[in-house]
RNA sequence: GCGGCUGUAGCUCAGUUGGUUAGAGUGCUGGAUUGUGAUUCCAGAUGUCGUGGGUUCGAGUCCCAUCAGCCGCCCCA
C-alpha cells in the first residue's frame, strides 16, 4: 500500500474543520484591520531565502528542499514566507511610496527535518507583515491584531514573550561585551556554545543546556547596548502595550532562529504543545528588504503555525462543531425525480442540504444519515409527494413532523 | 543530523518460555416482513502480523536491515 511522503499529511476531518475556523477568522480579523492577502510562490529561486534567511541558520544550511530544476537553476520549496513576500513587494515596485503596505498570507511551508508530534516537513504558516512603518505604534497595531485574532479562535494570549535584539550598528558592541563575559566562565558552557560564540554569540542565550543557562547568571543583555533610538523604540513599545493592557514579559534571553531580526523580537509558547512549543513567533526586520534589493524599508511580521494551532484548539476545545446539512431521502422514483428539483431550489437559495441518491430503503438511508451527523432528515415519498408535503424527522430526539413543500426553506433557515 | 521507544482488523489494543486454521472491544455488512436511524437481539466478513532478509522442523514472537510513527536533543511553526 502506497502512503504520503513522509512528514506530509493529509487533512481532512475534524483536523480540517479546525484549519478551516482559523482560516476565516484570519480573513475576517486581519481584513478588519486593513490588511490584504498576498499569495506567493511555493518554489523560489534559491538564493531568496539564503540573502534573506541567512546562511548560518540552520533552514539554510541543512533543512531547505532545495533542487536543480530542469533548466538547471537552483530552486528551494519555501521553508517560509517572509522572504518570498519581500521578494515579490520588490519585484512589483510596490514599495516605491511612502504608504505603508499591510499584508498577509497563509499557505504550506516545507522543511527537511526530522519527524514530531506538531512538527512536519510541510507545515502551514499564516503571518502578517507590516512595510514601511518603523514605529512603535505598528508594532503594537500588529501585536493588536494578533491578539484578536487569537481571542476570535477563543484563546488566550498565552504568554507574550518581548526582547530587542538590537540593530546591525548596535550589535557588535553587545557581542564584545558578551565576549569577555563568556570568556570569563567558558568552561561552564557546553560544546554547542562553544560554537555558536564564533559564529551567532546572540544564540547561546537560548541554549536549553541548563547548565548553560545558569552559567549565563548575570550576563550582558542585548537592551543594555542598545543605541539611543532604539532604546527609546524599545521603551516606547512596552509603554503602548501597557497602555491598551497587552501583558507581556521582558525576556532578555530571548532571540530568533532567522538572522533578518533588528530591533523588537517576540514570541508566544504554549506548554500544552510538548517539545515543540512554539506557536508563532516574530519581530521587527528593518534590513530585509533592502537586502532582497529593494529600498531602505522598515518592516515587521510574525508568523503563526496553523498545525500546531489547531492541535492546541483540539485540546481545548474538543471537536469543531461541523454544520452538518439536512439530508433529503426521496422514496421511489417519482419522489427521487421530486427530490433533485426540491433541492436545486433549495441550494440555490443557499440552504445545506445533502441528497440521498441511492435509491435505498429508509432503513438504510437513516442509518446514514445518523453517521453524517445530519440533524435532520427530510423524507419524501409517496404520501408526500399527494399532499404537497415531507416529513422531517429530527434525528437527535426521534420526534417526526410533517412540513408543508412551500415552508421548508424558511424553516430549514431557523434549523 | 544525534539518542531512545513502538509497529497485529478501519480504530483502540490482547497474543504465554517460538508450536497447528491469529483474538477481543468498537466500527463495518446483512437480518429481526411493507416507509423509520441512533438503543436491543441474531448472523457475517475482516488481516501480506509495517517491509525484506536470517536463525529454526516451525517465527506475530528471536536476530539483522529497512521504512514509518512517537519521545528526547538540535532547531523551529
Amino acid at each position: 500500500m502506497s502512503s504520503s511522503v513522509k512528514g506530509m499529511r493529509d487533512l481532512w476531518g475534524e483536523e480540517l474543520r479546525w484549519f478551516r475556523r482559523i482560516e476565516e477568522t484570519v480573513h475576517r480579523v486581519f481584513g478588519a484591520h486593513g490588511y490584504r492577502e498576498i499569495r506567493t510562490p511555493i518554489l523560489e529561486y534559491t538564493e531568496v531565502f539564503r540573502r534573506s534567511v541567512g546562511d548560518s541558520s540552520d533552514i539554510v544550511s541543512k533543512e531547505m528542499y532545495e533542487f536543480l530544476d530542469k533548466g538547471g537553476r537552483s530552486v528551494t520549496m519555501r521553508p517560509e514566507n517572509t522572504a518570498g513576500v519581500v521578494r515579490a513587494m520588490v519585484e512589483h515596485k510596490l514599495l516605491v511610496n511612502n504608504d505603508p503596505q499591510l499584508l498577509y498570507y497563509m499557505g504550506p511551508m516545507f522543511r527537511y527535518e526530522r519527524m514530531q508530534a506538531g512538527r512536519y516537513r510541510q507545515f502551514w504558516q499564516i503571518g502578517a507583515e507590516s512595510f514601511g512603518v518603523a514605529s512603535p505604534e505598528s508594532e503594537v497595531e500588529s501585536l493588536a491584531m494578533l491578539l484578536d485574532f487569537l481571542q476570535g479562535l477563543g484563546l488566550k494570549f498565552l504568554s507574550l514573550s518581548l526582547n530587542s535584539v538590537g540593530t546591525p550598528a548596535s550589535r557588535p558592541d553587545f557581542n564584545a561585551a558578551f565576549r569577555a563575559f563568556f570568556d570569563g566562565r567558558a568552561d561552564r558552557f557546553c560544546e554547542d556554545c562553544h560554537r555558536r560564540i564564533e559564529t551567532n554569540p546572540m544564540r547561546i542565550l537560548d541554549c536549553k543546556n541548563p547548565g548553560c543557562q545558569a552559567a549565563l547568571e548575570g550576563h550582558p543583555t542585548m537592551v543594555e547596548f542598545l543605541d539611543d533610538a532604539s532604546r527609546a523604540h524599545h521603551a516606547r513599545l512596552k509603554e503602548l502595550l501597557a497602555a491598551l493592557g497587552i501583558p507581556f514579559i521582558e525576556n532578555p534571553r530571548l532571540v530568533r532562529g532567522l538572522d533578518y531580526y533588528t530591533r523588537t523580537a517576540f514570541e508566544v509558547l504554549s506548554s500544552d504543545l510538548g517539545a515543540q512549543s512554539a506557536l508563532l513567533g516574530g519581530g521587527r526586520y528593518d534590513g530585509l528588504v533592502k537586502q532582497l534589493g529593494g529600498p531602505d524599508t522598515p518592516a515587521f511580521g510574525w508568523a503563526i503555525g496553523l498545525d500546531r494551532l489547531a492541535m492546541l484548539l483540539k485540546q481545548l476545545h474538543g471537536e469543531a462543531l461541523s454544520e452538518p446539512p439536512a439530508l433529503l431521502i426521496p422514496l421511489g422514483e417519482a419522489a427521487s425525480a421530486k427530490a433533485l428539483q426540491l433541492a436545486r431550489q433549495w441550494w440555490a437559495l443557499g440552504l445545506s442540504v445533502q441528497l440521498e441518491t441511492r435509491g435505498c430503503p429508509l432503513k438504510k438511508a437513516l442509518a446514514s444519515a445518523n453517521r453524517l451527523g445530519v440533524s435532520l432528515a427530510l423524507i419524501l415519498g409517496d404520501g408526500e409527494l399527494e399532499k404537497g408535503t415531507i416529513s422531517v424527522k429530527h434525528l437527535d430526539t426521534g420526534e417526526q413532523e410533517e412540513w408543508a413543500l412551500e415552508d421548508v426553506a424558511t424553516k430549514l433557515r431557523k434549523v
